[in-house]
DNA sequence: AAGAATAACTTGAACAGTCAAGTGATTGGA
DNA sequence: TCCAATCACTTGACTGTTCAAGTTATTCTT
């Protein structure tokens, strides 16, 4: 018997829910960053990292957590804070309790700087995603973010 | 009365919607770009611009029809097309009928290449996606796709 | 039948993201 | 207790994407 597996193709069905959701991968990422661009002059990205300062207490976030909560690597979040740092609108220092450990802070003007892009930010959330939907397909979508969320986590857990 | 409109901010119910379904953009093009560059040397984009010209008849499309197809700008399918090109897996070639259109085509090596990646692509689009979902999670993720993107093309139309 | 406007690309500069290597700080064994 | 492994982060080189500008071809307009 072999151990090489034949590939499972995808059906009719699956390959036709696939091609609409990969162009809405596409589409949805570029708006949201041409909105951000057009209208504040940052990248989502960076809106994201302010975004969850702006949430934390003391405006206060470890780094490597931030990093997760961005949804980005370290060093894309590393890249990221020099620039933000050059604006004042974060900024970096050690941490006491553990040395290689750093905070980054959201400043006064940084947070002005979320307050104002908030708005915008949140109209192309709405016209692009909750006008077009029912508030039943909102709560699939939701369900089908986790479920696929859930699944990619217990299969990449080491 | 005043003209500005105040913000009409995200429910709960939206938000929570909303913040994994960020996440699974973000997540589910990490794996597919990882996925495609580590099994197989090429982006995904690459993947996919090679896998329209396979499905098209004479492996052939003008280069504007492929950009569209590709969920990309003419821009970024002219510098894929120059990397593509350099390994003899795409051909261009004048149209003859109009003098600015460009036909991309794939070549025998390009079809091997595209042959060769489908089932690790194949794999990790089903394992990420359809091996979480119920098929009417399938079928509701399709309609929200659809919806979404019907909804942003109505807008954007001119 | 020109000339203007549009369309289809190409190109190069600027910039962001990734990857691999490097630097300190801390933990965990032997 | 000390040395190795790990962790948190930084940096620089490379590569890909975007944006604006340029080129050539075609289609309107009058």
């Amino acid at each position: 018997m072999s151990t090489i597996k034949q590939t499972r193709w995808l059906t009719r069905d699956e390959k036709q829910c696939w091609v609409v959701f990969v162009q809405l991968l596409t589409v949805a990422l570029s708006r949201l960053e041409s909105q951000m661009q057009a209208d504040s002059g940052i990248s989502h990205y960076e809106y994201g990292v302010m975004a969850r300062l702006s949430e934390a207490p003391r405006r206060t976030v470890v780094l490597s957590q931030l990093a997760d909560m961005s949804n980005g690597s370290l060093s894309r979040l590393s890249h990221a804070m020099r620039r933000l740092e050059r604006h004042d609108w974060v900024r970096r220092s050690p941490c006491a309790s553990d040395g290689r450990l750093t905070e980054a802070t959201l400043t006064d003007a940084g947070m002005a700087k979320v307050t104002e892009s908030a708005p915008g930010h949140v109209r192309m959330v709405r016209s692009l995603v909750f006008d077009a939907l029912t508030p039943e397909q909102s709560a699939q979508l939701r369900d089908i973010s986790l479920a696929i969320l859930n699944h990619d986590r217990s299969k990449t857990a080491d």
